[in-house]
DNA sequence: GAATCGCCTCAAACCGCTTTGAACATGTCA
DNA sequence: TGACATGTTCAAAGCGGTTTGAGGCGATTC
C-alpha cells in the first residue's frame, strides 16, 4: 500500500492525502478524518526512504560504538544507554541505527554515514582524552552529542557526562573520613576520558588530605571481573595492603569482593569498597540496602538526556553547543565502614 | 556530492557512473578506474535512501528488542549478540537498525517497520514459549530469524538457539555424578522459552537418576544479582539445604556466590555451583581457570550465525526456513566439587 | 561499400513521497 | 453581474539514485 494506491482508493489526489496525513491546514476536516481512517484501516505508513528523499531528513539517529578487534569488549553500559535514548526517539518519531566500528577506519565510517544520508545526527560513545573524532565531526557538519567528553579539546561541542572527578573525589574523601589511609584505585583504562577524570578526583582528594599517592595502589585496565580480582589480590598481598578500594565499575567490584574473600578478609569490617554504579537494569546494586556503597548515576537517564539534546539540535540547527553535567549520588551501602585499627 | 555532480565532474552520464560503481560489465576498464578513483577522492557515497527507493531494498536489518515498562530490563546479552551480528552485516554492506518496543504494541511495530520499508529483515529477540510474534511475522512476509525459539509452535521458521535442555541436563547429571542429591535450580522467567527448556533438562536429569524434584529448590525470576542472592539464601536456609546450585546466568551466579559466603559456607567445598555462561565480553568467567563451572555458549557467535542466516534468506527468497542448534560446552571451573558428606 | 556486431554511452522513465503553483468551486460583496 | 476572497483540490516538478531501451562508433564480415 503506497500513497498512490491510498489516494486512488479514496478518489483523492496524492497531494491531498499527503497533506491530510501530515497535518497541513488546507484540508477539509471531513476529508482529513476520512483519509486518516482509511490509512489506519489499510495499514498505510509512508515509505521512509521516499519520505526521507523528499524531505531531506532521514528521521534517524546513528549510534557509533567503537569495538576494535584487539579489545573487542562491548561496553556493558551500552544496552541501557540505548534504551534511554530510544525512549526519546520513539516520542519524536525517530529511528535508531547502530554501527559498530573498528577504531581504525572510524572517520571513514562517519563520512560514509553522512554521505549515505541515513542519519540526521550521531551519538558518539566512549570518548578518549584527546579524541580525534570530535574535531573531525565538527568539521563534518553532522549534528552530534558525545556521551562523555574529551578533556584535551578546546572547541565547544555538545556532551552529556557524569561529574566523574567530583564523584571520585567525594568517594575518596568519604573513605578518608572513615579513617582509611591506603586506598586502592581500580580504574578503567586511563586513556579513556572518564577514567582519567576519576583518577584526578582520587588524586585531588589524597592531595587535599595530605596523603601520598602510591603507584602500587593504582590499577588501570578494561573493567572486567577477573581484572578486579587480580588487581585487588595483588594489592592485598602488599606489605602495606589497602584498607579500602575505589572501583570504577560494579563488575570489577564483584571481582574485588572475590579477592577480599579469597584473602580471608571480610567486607566491610576488614576492607571497604566503593564502586561506581551505572544503575544498569540487569546489574542492580541490591534492591533496598545496596550491596556496595557507590557513586551512582543512571546511564539510562544519560541516554535520555543525550538523545533529547541531539534532537533539539537537529530541530534548531543554529543552536550553540550545549553541555549537560550529571552529578553522581554517593549512596551508602553495606561495603564501607571505619578503617580497622589493625590495618591502618 | 551526488551522482549527478560526480558525473558532471567526470564528463560522463549518470548511467555510466552508476554502472561503473556497481560493477556492471558494460563499462570500459579505464573509465571504471577513473570513476572509482574520482568517487574515492571526492568522498562520494550513494545516498542510501535514493538507492533504496530505486532498488526496493533497504540494505538494513532491524533488531527488535522487547522492553516493557514493567520489567524494563535490557537483556545484558544484547550488546554481544549485536556485535556478532554486526560483523556479518558489515561484510555484506548492510546497516543495522534498532527498535526497543513495548510488548503491547509489538505487532503494530512490526507492521510499521515493514510498511516504512527501512529494513529487509528482522532479528527477533527473547521468544516466549508460545510467542505470538512468530506466526504474525510469518504472515507478514518479512524475512526474520529468531534468537532462541518458541516451543509451542508447529510452523517452521528460522532460528538460532543453544541446546538449553541438553546443557542443563548434562550439568545436572554432572552434579549428581559428584554425589549431589539436592540441587537448587535458579532459573530465569520460565515463560521465556530458554528458561523453560533449561528446566526440562534439569527435570529430566533428576528423573533419570531417580531423584524427586523439590519445588522448594526451584526459583524463577528475572536474572539479576540480588535475585540470585535472595533465592540461594532462601534455599540454604531450608532444613535440607541444597549442596549444589544450577544457575541460569553468570550475573545471578554471582549473587548465589554472595549468598553462599553470607551463609558462612565455601564454594566448592560446601556448595557447588554451575552456571550458564553466555561468554559475554565484559563478563568473562575467569581468564584461564574459570571461576564457575559452566555451560558455555557464545552469544556473539550466535549473533554471527543468526545474521548470516538472515542475510542468506534475504538473498534467496525461496529458501526454506533453517534452524541452527548450538551445543553448549560444559567447562570445568573452580566452583564444583564432590558433595560434602555432611550435607548429603 | 554496406551490413553486422560489440562495446560503450546516453536520455529518460521510474521508485514513493513532499511541495509548489495553479485551478476550481463556492460564497460574499460591490 | 463581475470582482474577489476563501476553502479545497489537483497536476507536476523535484529528491538521488537504478535501469531500460536506444544510439554512436569503430572493427569485422560479406
Amino acid at each position: 500500500m503506497n500513497l498512490k494506491q491510498l489516494a486512488a482508493h479514496l478518489n483523492l489526489s496524492q497531494t491531498t492525502v499527503s497533506r491530510a496525513l501530515n497535518g497541513y491546514p488546507e484540508v477539509n476536516k471531513d476529508t482529513r478524518t476520512r483519509v486518516l481512517e482509511a490509512a489506519q484501516a489499510l495499514n498505510y505508513a509512508p515509505n521512509a526512504r521516499a519520505k526521507g528523499l523528499a524531505t531531506g531528513r532521514a528521521m534517524a539517529i546513528g549510534h557509533v560504538i567503537p569495538s576494535s578487534k584487539q579489545h573487542e569488549m562491548v561496553n556493558p553500559v551500552f544496552g541501557d544507554f540505548v534504551a534511554g535514548a530510544s525512549e526519546e526517539y520513539v516520542k519524536a518519531g525517530y529511528d535508531m541505527t547502530l554501527s559498530l566500528t573498528d577504531d581504525r577506519d572510524e572517520e571513514e565510517n562517519y563520512r560514509r554515514l553522512k554521505a549515505k544520508g541515513n542519519v540526521d545526527g550521531l551519538i558518539v560513545h566512549g570518548p578518549k582524552m584527546a579524541d580525534a573524532r570530535i574535531p573531525f565531526l565538527i568539521g563534518l557538519g553532522l549534528p552530534f552529542v558525545v556521551h562523555g567528553r574529551a578533556s584535551d579539546l578546546a572547541q565547544p561541542y555538545s556532551w552529556v557526562d557524569v561529574n566523574n572527578t567530583r564523584a571520585f573525589r567525594r568517594a575518596t574523601e568519604f573513605l578518608i573520613d572513615l579513617g582509611h589511609q591506603r586506598i586502592g584505585l581500580i580504574n578503567g583504562l586511563e586513556f579513556m576520558d572518564f577514567a582519567h577524570r576519576r583518577r584526578m578526583g582520587y588524586d585531588a582528594a589524597l592531595a587535599a588530605r595530605g596523603l601520598a599517592p602510591d603507584p602500587r595502589l593504582m590499577a588501570s585496565d578494561e573493567m572486567t571481573e577477573p581484572y578486579g580480582f587480580a588487581a585487588a589480590s595483588r594489592m592485598l598481598a602488599l606489605e602495606q595492603p589497602p584498607s579500602a578500594f575505589l572501583v570504577s565499575s560494579l563488575i570489577s567490584a564483584i571481582g574485588v569482593r572475590r579477592a577480599i574473600h579469597a584473602a580471608g578478609l571480610e567486607m566491610p569490617c576488614d576492607v571497604s569498597v566503593i564502586t561506581h554504579d551505572d544503575d544498569l537494569s540487569y546489574l542492580r546494586n541490591g534492591p533496598d540496602v545496596p550491596v556496595f556503597t557507590a557513586t551512582r548515576s543512571s546511564v539510562r537517564e544519560a541516554g535520555r538526556i543525550a538523545a533529547a539534546l541531539l534532537l533539539r539540535h537537529i530541530a534548531e540547527p543554529g543552536r550553540p553547543a550545549e553541555q549537560h553535567l550529571l552529578e553522581a549520588q554517593l549512596i551508602l551501602g553495606a561495603s564501607t565502614g571505619p578503617a580497622p585499627l589493625s590495618r591502618i
